[in-house]
DNA sequence: TGCAAAGCGGACCCCGGTCCGAATTATGTC
DNA sequence: GACATAATTCGGACCGGGGTCCGCTTTGCA
């Protein structure tokens, strides 16, 4: 479809190191030239003040641009569209939230018993959704890629894998899918910002529904 | 933000009738003045053969008003947005379908036991997804307005009704949204075209989903 | 037939995304 | 350490498409 030219080398694509399923959580960008890592940097914390300043939709990249001293096309190489930028805001306090479920203490991380860490991964991810909704809103990748983005992918290995262990003979591939749609960013801010409910309520139905599921009953 | 300015009655946003939770379904716009509607019919025809013919992430709203012989500004006028003229073109067969389940013979319609018209209702929506998926995706809206969408508060009132007789004891208005997750277009075209799933299993998944939920166990 | 309201259409704006020549950096060589 | 050279990056002109605006035309009604 969107392919290369017939046997042009398709030099493109650096845009962020892909951050398959990293399990070893260190810092950033793997090699970057000095003069790309400092404008990535300026970049983000230019990006960062003028979301926290005007609200994130209200930013256009060309004022990112602007605002780091750099021109356009280097924010659009670096980051590779809009959401990808975005996403790049949201990096940090996603892969703490990674760390925690993957090897943090219990309940969260290993060493309680499934159903529960299944609760607590919800309360986790509810909260840390909650802290900083408009961003997360406004990151949220077109329709047809909501699903391959890497932190997705990672939840969603996660609550198959707990799954799994919980309800063996349930297709958990597809019911993580199910309980992660509660968690999602638009449904929240839609239920907290459109329908009033409190976050409290939030939390409780996730318990209740990871109960029915697992058949953990009251 | 983009108020009217003062004083001036706002002369706007006629766009498509609200078609609020319309139960009695009708034919369509209520009164239009004649040319307006033999437009709105032309657009229609166009984009609907524009569609089919190139796929409807590739046509433009400019090729629809040229093919329909209008103005680019009547397409936007009569249908508020790109999602909206998208949505036109379902509108169709999605009242087909409230009709179904809304007043039609069971197990889809009422008559059949809570549960199982929830299980009939999960089959037959996944199949009219399935049937135009492309279009679906193109015309899901932002995500901000995902859940306020006539089509989806249909569905999603008629499934917390359901709910509500088949499990008195639970946030029914929250497991309605986790149930039509599992119909939503992109995780749908996700499913199947990207990790290969059959019809099927989505099916089998809902009817668990279902079960597991209401407590009618296996 | 005359008049107000509704509709029309295309010029216009804005912003996300692309492209390519110019400039900067890293590396191998003497 | 200085320099040549290839690889990367920079940046801003450019493009395409969604959405808006407002003067003009059409329609419906008295």
């Amino acid at each position: 479809m969107s392919a290369a030219p017939p046997s042009a080398p398709p030099p493109q694509e650096p845009v962020e190191p892909p951050q398959l399923l990293q399990l070893g959580l260190d810092d950033d960008e793997p090699c970057l030239r000095a003069d790309a890592a400092r404008n990535r940097a300026r970049l983000l914390e230019a990006a960062a003040g003028l979301v926290a300043a005007r609200g994130a939709d209200a930013v256009t990249m060309e004022e990112v641009a602007a605002a780091a001293g750099v021109g356009k096309g280097t924010v659009f190489r670096r980051f590779g569209d809009r959401t990808g930028l975005l996403m790049a805001l949201l990096d940090h306090s996603e892969k703490k939230l990674q760390a925690a479920f993957l090897g943090g203490p219990p309940p969260l991380g290993p060493g309680a018993p499934p159903a529960e860490r299944l609760r607590a991964f919800g309360r986790a991810a509810l909260r840390r959704t909650v802290e900083d909704l408009e961003l997360q809103l406004a990151a949220q990748p077109d329709p047809g890629r909501r699903f391959t983005v890497p932190p997705y992918r990672v939840r969603h290995h996660h609550v198959a894998l707990l799954l799994r262990q919980a309800v063996p003979d349930a297709d958990c591939d597809l019911l993580a899918h199910t309980l992660l749609a509660q968690l999602d960013p638009a449904l929240v801010h839609h239920l907290m910002h459109q329908c009033g409910m409190p976050a409290r309520r939030l939390e409780d139905a996730w318990t209740d529904l990871v109960d029915r599921i697992t058949g953990t009953a009251a």
